[in-house]
DNA sequence: CAATTCACG
DNA sequence: ACGTACGTGAATTGA
């Protein structure tokens, strides 16, 4: 069975330029969206209709035989935003890429090709389907031809549509859709139809008459002022039927075979799906059938994709008993070091083996071949600090080697922290990703070598030696570049004094863990869980009926349907029930305080209770929790399994929890340490505000200070009410604030909003000014720095779109801030962890927490640790105002605060 | 797998 | 008129 699908590409891409409204991009910033929505259009046609054969039309240039007919057909049109128009040949180069065929010629439009074509599949019978949201190719509908019309404006869902779907819906055949717009015109091509007669009357007529020329014949039977509109307008209502018929006679050099389609060539897909940024896509690209597609694959217009195949055999060897002490010869002159694993949990993931290339040599050393008595020496080499190291996530490598018994150290440059500075919303998340963005021939995907998911499989030692050699090849091309871009950028101390000592700093740490008591927690969670029932069956009694409260929708059901309650806000899927909804409702219906209690300890217990006792070793009883070092966009470390930079604190339910996290050796402390005010701080440097600086060289309580200035009142008349205010406007003013956000934050109206904002603009007339830069600088250089060099690309800045462009305002305001905190507090790590060192102190520094240290602290060591650890937070960067810390201690963390 | 909600700084 | 506060991770529901 053949099945043939065409698509009006002009149109498609149009439509999703105009209904993918995210922000895509690739690396350089050009935009993506359009190529975005054709793909998911696209793919989801492959997935429905499974067709044999495809071809995507475009239109070829401006002028076409229409033109001849009627100079100003398709005048006054919009020119292409510069915007779509860089992303047609992304676009094609993408189909092609996959394998699949395109076809423009000049003079002709997407239509006449895919008119041409259905007529000739028509007279074969052979099934088709036409894919547009031009409502002109219903003309082509037939017996065997469908249309599949797109819905609504974007790319959403399709509407097939054959000669029943037409006569159903307009009452004419497909033929008669020509007449239709012969009468009513069509204003985006510039066809003028008859003025007056939109679509309503053209169907009231054709209905009546059939046809265009009939109805020329037959003016005389209508009346009043459409008899007149009609006839003045014959010649018009003829030529728009001709513009308006798709030409079906075109000249067309395709042959059958080049449309065949026997699904993507994925080695040829992903990399262009990288480039595009699109890796969410990656994994959607249906294989092709091998053992069916093979005549498909040889498509002469596709280019042939670099595979890595096709490159220069590597000098890979398997490492054995034998060679291990060459091997270990080999060792002084390793430059990159990869290892093979499995589990996005280093504390947890699988090692299979390691790959160690240096000059032209790659050895593969099998991980159980590490534990022979012969391996000795690579062991050595590995735990060496005096022995570089280059890779990619050596941090990772770090931690997988431990857990299996192995140390290491000596890493010298990781090619994902340096790749994080370089752009930090970079995408790349892997060595192929890597490689696609430094351009260098594509590697296999882990994913085609392992399995995804269940399929999960290790191969073979050869087929992983080899892959991983092309992993470690790829690193070893792009660290020159990468040296290269740090030293542009200025970036070489934030890398290599920074980011590459916290790196061994943050594995120590989470190598170390942090003990938790989980009799502690499950003494807790036995409280919460019978409250939890308690006000579960409260609920249900207000409810009259049994549902599950943690279900959004069936919450929101019980709430606005059942009782009645006004919805306040809504979501994409229904009614939004989020807390702060919840505390307005609260007045007006027991039930919803009630949930709001539920909603609160059903957290505590799921993820704070029962998630963190899953992540307890029973042997030690510690967590190890896992730093990202190189994910946020601001240069903030993120915490994984389990997340610990979130454990609760402001509800002294929640902040109980903190009572299980103790030390891990009897009679030591748990000390922590934490900035006061740093973001504001950090602000009053950058910004070099008068007050906002003298208020920190005093010490004063900042948001006392910003209300005293804010409402022109002395310190006494600052009431709590103002303070909170103040407050808020503090924090607005490090996010980057708007009246708007402030509002809905002090639930207040946006004029009363706006003049806070203009209030505190007048007394910070410093921090303005640094708003007002921040801004132009972005728009200047694409980017914002932090103190410490580090950079974030903000291309958003020039969008047309407000909504965006605001968002991007925000960020480069805020930014320098939170960034230059993040750095300021990874500076006062690689410090203390020095002072720890060089004075031989136990203290150990377990966890990090954006703006706190914490220790735990043998009882010698505490009256130092005291003074030591915020005296160093302290000086970590000297700034105009002073960096201040506080320290506390106790048996716990809850005691710590 | 997306959407919703909520925990933290 | 537009429509959000900045930065994260985890649990749960319901396709």
């Amino acid at each position: 069975m053949t099945k043939l699908m065409m698509i009006d590409g002009n149109n498609l891409i149009y439509r999703a330029f105009y209904g993918i409204t995210a922000p895509l991009q690739t690396a350089d910033g050009r935009p993506t969206n359009a190529v975005y929505g054709f793909m998911l259009m696209l793919l989801r046609l492959l997935q429905d209709e499974k067709p044999t054969h495809i071809l995507v039309t475009f239109d070829a240039g401006k002028v076409t035989f229409r033109h001849e007919t009627f100079s100003e057909y398709k005048a006054g049109r919009q020119k292409t935003p510069p915007e779509l128009s860089t992303q047609f040949p992304l676009l094609k180069e993408l189909i092609e890429a996959l394998g699949i065929k395109q076809y423009e010629l000049a003079n002709y439009e997407a239509d006449d090709i895919m008119g041409t074509l259905a007529r000739l599949a028509d007279e074969q019978e052979c099934e088709t389907i036409i894919v547009s949201g031009d409502q002109d190719v219903l003309q082509l509908a037939s017996a065997h031809v469908r249309i599949n019309l797109l819905k609504g404006k974007g790319v959403g869902d399709v509407l097939p549509h054959g000669p029943e779907q037409i006569m159903e819906r307009f009452g004419l055949t497909p033929l008669q859709i020509i007449d239709l717009k012969g009468l009513m015109g069509d204003s985006s091509d510039n066809i003028p139809g008859v003025p007056g007669v939109g679509e309503k009357t053209a169907l009231k007529l054709l209905h009546e008459y059939g046809s265009v020329e009939n109805l020329l014949e037959n003016t005389d039977k209508l009346k009043g002022k459409l008899k007149e509109r009609i006839e003045d307008n014959k010649e018009s209502a003829l030529l728009s039927k001709k513009l308006a018929t798709i030409f079906r006679e075109v000249p067309l050099p395709l042959e059958w075979d080049e449309l065949a389609y026997g699904g993507a060539d994925r080695e040829a897909a992903v990399p262009v799906l990288r480039q595009l940024q699109f890796n969410s896509l990656i994994e959607k690209i249906p294989y092709a059938d091998g053992e069916d597609g093979a005549e498909t694959d040889e498509d002469p217009f596709a280019e042939p994709a670099p595979k890595a195949a096709d490159r220069p055999p590597l000098d890979v060897r398997i490492a054995d008993e034998d060679t291990l002490g060459e091997l270990a010869e080999f060792l002084p002159r390793v430059s990159v070091i990869h290892a093979e694993t499995h589990g996005d949990n280093p504390h947890h993931a699988e090692l299979v083996g390691l790959m160690l290339h240096g000059e032209e040599r790659y050895d593969y050393v099998p991980f159980e071949l590490l534990k022979s008595p012969q391996a000795a020496p690579i062991l050595e080499w590995l735990e060496d600090p005096e022995a570089p190291k280059n890779g990619y996530d050596l941090h990772r490598l770090d931690l997988v080697l431990h857990w299996h018994g192995i140390a290491f150290a000596g890493a010298a440059f990781d090619s994902q922290l340096a790749a994080y500075l370089i752009d930090p919303t970079e995408t790349a998340t892997n060595v192929s990703g890597l490689a696609v963005k430094y351009e260098l021939p594509a590697l296999t995907e882990d994913d085609e070598v392992y399995g995804r998911g269940a399929k999960f499989a290790w191969p073979e030692a050869e087929t992983l030696a080899a892959h991983s050699a092309r992993k470690a090849e790829a690193i070893e091309a792009i660290i020159p570049k990468q040296r290269e871009l740090l030293e542009r950028f200025e970036m070489n101390r934030l890398f290599f004094e920074l980011e590459m000592p916290l790196s061994r700093i943050l594995a120590d740490m989470e190598k170390q863990g942090i003990a938790v008591n989980p009799e502690d927690l499950e003494k807790l969670g036995g409280e919460f869980e019978i409250e939890i029932k308690r006000l579960q069956s409260e609920i249900y009694a207000h409810a009259g009926m049994e549902f599950n409260i943690n279900s959004t929708r069936q919450l929101g059901e019980i709430l606005f349907d059942k009782l009645g309650l006004p919805a306040k806000k809504k979501t994409k899927t229904g009614y939004s029930t989020d807390a702060k909804v919840l505390e307005e409702l609260a007045p007006q219906h027991e039930i919803v305080q009630i949930i709001l209690q539920y909603r609160q300890l059903a957290k505590l217990q799921s993820t704070y209770i029962e998630g963190l006792l899953k992540e307890i070793r029973p042997e030690t009883r510690k967590v190890h929790t896992y730093y990202r070092q190189a994910l946020t966009a601001t240069g903030r470390l993120s915490s994984q399994y389990p997340n610990l930079q979130n454990i609760p604190i402001r509800l002294e339910e929640g902040r109980k929890i903190r009572k299980a996290f103790v030390p891990s050796e009897p009679g030591w402390t748990i000390l922590a340490a934490d900035y006061s005010q740093i973001e504001l701080r950090v602000l009053a440097h950058i910004s070099d505000d008068a007050g906002l600086k003298d208020a920190f060289l005093h010490d004063m309580d900042i948001h006392t200070k910003t209300a005293m200035d804010v409402f022109g009142v002395t310190r006494e008349e600052v009431d709590s009410n103002m303070r909170r205010s103040a407050k808020a406007v503090n924090f607005g003013i490090v996010y980057g604030i708007s009246d708007y956000g402030l509002s809905q934050n002090l639930g207040i109206t946006r004029a009363e909003a706006a003049n806070f904002i203009e209030q505190y603009f007048a007394v910070f007339q410093g921090v303005q000014q640094y708003m007002h830069d921040i801004v132009e600088e972005a728009k200047k250089d694409g980017f914002v720095k932090t103190m410490l060099e580090r950079r974030r690309y903000l291309p958003e800045i020039h969008a047309k779109n407000f909504a965006l462009r605001s968002f991007a305002e925000r960020t480069a305001m805020n930014t320098p801030i939170q960034g230059t905190a993040a750095d300021i507090i990874k500076l006062a790590m690689v410090q203390v962890d020095a002072v720890l060192n060089e004075r031989g102190l136990k203290s150990r520094m377990l966890l990090q927490v954006h703006d706190e240290l914490v220790f735990e602290v043998p009882e010698d060591e505490l009256e130092l640790m005291k003074t030591l650890v915020p005296e160093t937070m302290e000086g970590a960067l000297k700034l105009s105002v002073p960096l201040k810390a506080d320290v506390s201690f106790g048996a716990n963390w809850y005691e710590a605060k």
